[in-house]
Order: structure tokens, then sequence, then C-alpha cells
DNA sequence: TTATCTGCAAACATTTTGCAGCGAG
DNA sequence: CTCGCTGCAAAATGTTTGCAGATAA
């Protein structure tokens, strides 16, 4: 699974205004396979396992800036560190939904363009701007319901 | 306003196991009083304006205790700091919009039991039950904007 | 009295920053 | 060649812990 590095960037993610570097790439090609949260050390680790020589400080820059750039979605974990994935919509600054499983901890990400207006709505009309949102629904999806 | 601290309890919160101290006393009562979340930090300085002399740790572990005992809700910042609030009502499952300024804190709570409702209906429509849901708006506020 | 709570300082964990050198464009 | 990117080490931040003394029960 991990044995067959290639040259060639598999999942790569071109972001006008940054460099495209091996370590990025790397980055990129580690979230586009893993496709859960993943906390910054995580990724680290599993860089360095697959042979990756990236130092954790470029792996917090470089999800910073795709996170910026809207590329990767970040979320707090209960005792506030920050996990990241890419975010399955890509370029798009539209902000999801989160479904997430208390017990299993599976997300499933929404796009719900009409709430998703509303909610900006609502947010300027209170004098809020520069909005951005996050919708975090919990609950027990389906299957670990009827394990229950 | 803060020149006559009595003896009195005000919002004193009584949990079993846990003594009655001076120093818990008065962050319950600030508690009380602020109703909207806060750092533990911006707790501790509050405390201390208002001539109560509690230490931080103090704060910490009371906020802990309280939390665990479900008399305090715990929230996080978009950088992971937590926030502490007194529970409003356990047993009520109303939840709310919460608008936050990311520059100043300021949490405008909000409630729109039509969103509520369509946060819960997408919920169920993908198999999740026993849904909670949190919905949280951040941007900056009417005064941060300005200032800008 | 005695077990818990307090508060300081020091430890911790995560994330950020300074700076010298590397490397993409 | 140049300027951004990298990575180490060191700093910053928010939170937790060890321990000696204070205090509620």
């Amino acid at each position: 699974m991990t044995g067959n590095p290639s040259e060639t960037s598999a999942g790569d993610i071109a972001v006008p205004g940054l460099r495209a570097t091996k370590q990025r790439a790397a980055l990129a090609e580690l979230l586009a396979r893993t496709g859960e949260f993943r906390t910054a050390q995580q990724l680290h680790d599993a860089l360095k396992q697959n042979g990756r020589r990236v130092g954790l400080t470029t792996v917090y820059r470089s999800l910073q800036a795709l996170a910026d750039a809207g590329e990767v979605d970040v979320r707090r974990t209960e005792d506030g560190e920050a996990l990241y994935r890419l975010c399955t919509e890509r370029g798009t600054h539209t902000h999801h939904f989160h479904l997430i499983c208390r017990n299993c901890a599976n997300d499933v990400e929404l796009d719900n363009p009409e709430m998703d207006k509303w909610a900006h709505d609502l947010a300027r009309q209170h004098g809020y701007r520069d909005v951005s949102h996050t919708i975090e629904i919990f609950g027990l999806c389906a299957g670990c319901a009827e394990r229950d």
C-alpha cells in the first residue's frame, strides 16, 4: 500500500500563489488518500512512515495555506486539537455541514446552499461581516444506532 | 456594583462531592452574572477586577469540575481555546445559533426554530439518530469591522 | 482532625516564529 | 538569480500537574 511512491503527483493540488513543492505534493497525496480528519502530527507521522521527509513545521504551514485556500477543512477535537481533511468540494469557498457520528466519528459532508445562504444573511442582519460558518450535527449514524 | 461582596451565595451551585469554597462561589456567581461563553482567562481576569483573588489554576480546575458535573457548557473557539458558560437548562434540547465575533469573541445567541428543524430533518434523512447540532457562525461583528 | 482545595511554579502539548540555507520559477 | 519554501530550534500559548500549606466539614 505504501510501497510504490511515484514521482507523479497523484492528488496534486494547485493553488495559485503557492509554489509546487515536493513536500506539499506529498501532503496533498496523503490527504487525498486518507479522506478523513487527522491531526497535523498524525499526518506528519504518516509522511515519515511513507519515507517522506517533511518537517512538522512545514506540515503545519502547508495545512494552514491549504485551509486558507479552501482546499482543506479544519475541525477541532474535543480537547482543542486541530483536525484536517481534504475538502470534498474544493475550490468553492462554501462551507458545509458536517454530520458526525458521535460513536464512530464517521463524518458525512453535506452541502446545502440554501441553508448556507440563510446563515450568511442572518449573520449580516446582525452586522457581522467576513462571515464563515460551521455547522456540525452530531448524532448516531445508522450503523451505530442499529448496533445499539 | 462590585463593592459589596456579601457572604451569601448568590448564584451558588451545589455539586455533590465538591466542597463549597469562596473561590468556586465567586466563579459561580460570575458565571451566573455573565451568561455567555468566556475563556478561563477572561473569567480569571474578571474575578481579579471584582477584587476576588482566585488563582488561574483554580479557575481551570473549578470549570472542569463544573463541566464534569454538567453545570457548565464547554465550547471551543476557532483556534481551540475553551469557552465556558453556565448551562442554561439541562433537559431542554433546544439548540441555538452562535454568532461569534472572531475578533472580540462577542457571542450573539440566536434562536431559529426553522433552521433548527431543517438541520434535524437533514440529519435524519441520512440515517442519523439522537441528533444534536451545533451551529456556529464566525465573523467580524459590526464594531470590530468598523475598527478595521 | 483530615481529606480536599488552593495557588504558585514548573511541566506539557500544540502551534507559531526566527533565521540560514535550499530550490522552484 | 531571486524570492518563497523548508526545517531546525526556540518561543508562545493555553492548559495541566506536583507539592506544600490553607481550609471546609
